[in-house]
DNA sequence: GGTCAAGGCCAA
DNA sequence: TTGGCCTTGACC
């Protein structure tokens, strides 16, 4: 992952760059951008732009264009409405709660960061990877194989090997792709053509463990995706000339979620702004967050009732317990925001704290523009709203430490070659190794 | 009483 | 016109 030496706390003004000082008209502003937007509105200025309408806003240019200036201040989330017409001083405004909620997040987000960042550093100091390494499976009433855990350490010639022979780089692919057509196209080269039109899917289908089907059965209206995973499935039994093991199955639909994750996140909105190497540098850093969110998901909408569980273990078996239930508290936290399953997943996709972001301002901006939606929408549903804010905000951190276990896990499997070959979510663990 | 986001003031 | 600093006052 791209983590970079030292986190910068000092904020940023989103409109010119210079040094914040505190929360101005709805977002955090410098002083000066402050009283600019102040001045405009207040005096009901209007101004022209003699170029293109497209000038640069930075600290050294801001004066030359006051038309953009005020454009960027509206871009960026500065509300004319927190500029008060009767002119009263002091006091607080209806942002309030929102600032309160926007600090508390960032607070989170910096302990993500340091706790992400104390991890990698405790992954580098130890010896062999089996010292700690956690398990993710996904299980109905079943007890995980002891077998399963990690007996090989990383640096033996058979993991170096695969990792000489790394498959080819979807990165680029995904950078020449332009629309949702040509990544559905990708996604096909990647897993292969599937040739279910022509053929029952009960009767030519390898066999597949009941866990896998239900799973399947889990989401009925995603016929595509069904599809898509019995194609790979037949795919893998073909290549392997025997029947996918269940760790097998587990991965490539794991794989082909991503594959659909990375679809919805390219068509929507905000996301499909920005430049293709901003959404990979995105989408490399939380497409493990958002994958358990899209399995936990699934599980709270389509199978709550003795269906799969995703249990999280650490390598101590009898450990897992406490794990576990936060994990349900997860599921049947989610259960009660199932609407907005999809306003948290555009949070997870912005949260990501990406460095070297080409347009890291937009980004930020999206971010204040994704938390105030789901702050309404909470505030809209529920007389406890502020509560189950809070409280996603809480889960949210829970969520990160579920992916880090689950990506350690699979990257353990990626590592030792016991994962099906040529898909995304390989992809995404080489570049995983390649970070780290 | 402290905090902090409003508006106001004024030198450059 | 700008932008740094000051004053104000609701909220905690």
């Amino acid at each position: 992952m791209n983590f970079p030496c030292e986190v910068d706390l000092q904020e940023q003004c989103p409109v010119c760059g210079d040094k914040v000082s505190g929360y101005h008209y709805g977002i955090l502003t410098c002083e000066s951008c402050k009283g600019f937007f102040k001045r405009t509105v207040q005096n009901n200025k209007t101004y022209v732009c003699v170029e293109n309408q497209q000038c640069k806003i930075d600290t050294s240019k801001r004066k030359r264009c006051p038309f953009c200036r005020f454009q960027k201040c509206l871009n960026v989330g500065m509300r004319l409405e927190a500029v008060r017409a009767d002119r009263m001083r002091g006091g607080r405004n209806k942002f309030g709660p929102m600032y309160k909620h926007d600090r508390a997040l960032k607070q989170q987000k910096k302990a993500l960061i340091q706790a992400r960042r104390l991890r990698i550093e405790s992954n580098q100091k130890d010896v062999t990877f089996t010292s700690n390494i956690h398990s993710i499976a996904i299980l109905h009433n079943t007890k995980l194989n002891p077998n399963q855990l990690p007996s090989q350490p990383c640096n033996s010639p058979a993991v170096l090997q695969h990792q000489i022979t790394s498959p080819t780089n979807w990165a680029m692919k995904l950078e020449n792709c332009s629309n949702s057509v040509e990544l559905a196209a990708l996604a096909e080269a990647i897993i292969g053509p599937h040739h279910t039109s022509s053929r029952s899917i009960s009767t030519q289908s390898p066999r597949i463990p009941q866990l896998e089907i239900e799973f399947l059965h889990c989401d009925p209206h995603d016929l595509q995706l069904q599809k898509n995973i019995f194609s790979c499935l037949q795919q893998e039994q073909a290549c392997r000339h025997r029947e996918p093991s269940t760790f097998s199955s587990v991965y490539v639909m794991a794989d082909q979620l991503l594959c659909s994750i990375v679809e919805w996140a390219r068509t929507s909105i905000f996301f499909k702004e920005l430049k293709v190497s901003d959404q990979m540098k995105l989408l490399h850093s939380c497409w493990s967050e958002l994958l358990v969110l899209e399995i936990i998901s699934r599980q709270v909408l389509y199978g709550t009732d003795g269906g799969l569980l995703l249990i999280i273990t650490d390598t101590e078996m009898y450990l897992f317990s406490g794990t576990t239930l936060s994990c349900v508290q997860v599921s049947y936290t989610l259960n009660s925001f199932n609407k907005s399953l999809k306003i948290v997943s555009q949070i997870v996709l912005f949260l990501s704290d990406v460095k070297e972001l080409e347009e890291h301002r937009f980004v930020e901006s999206v971010q204040q523009q994704v938390e105030g939606a789901l702050l309404k929408y909470t505030l809209a549903s529920s007389s406890q709203s502020c509560n189950r804010f809070t409280c996603l905000q809480l889960y949210l951190s829970e969520l990160h430490s579920l992916s880090i276990l689950a990506e350690d896990y699979l990257y353990y499997k990626h590592l030792s070659g016991e994962v099906p070959c040529n898909n995304l979510l390989n992809e995404m663990l080489h570049a995983k190794c390649c970070w780290t």
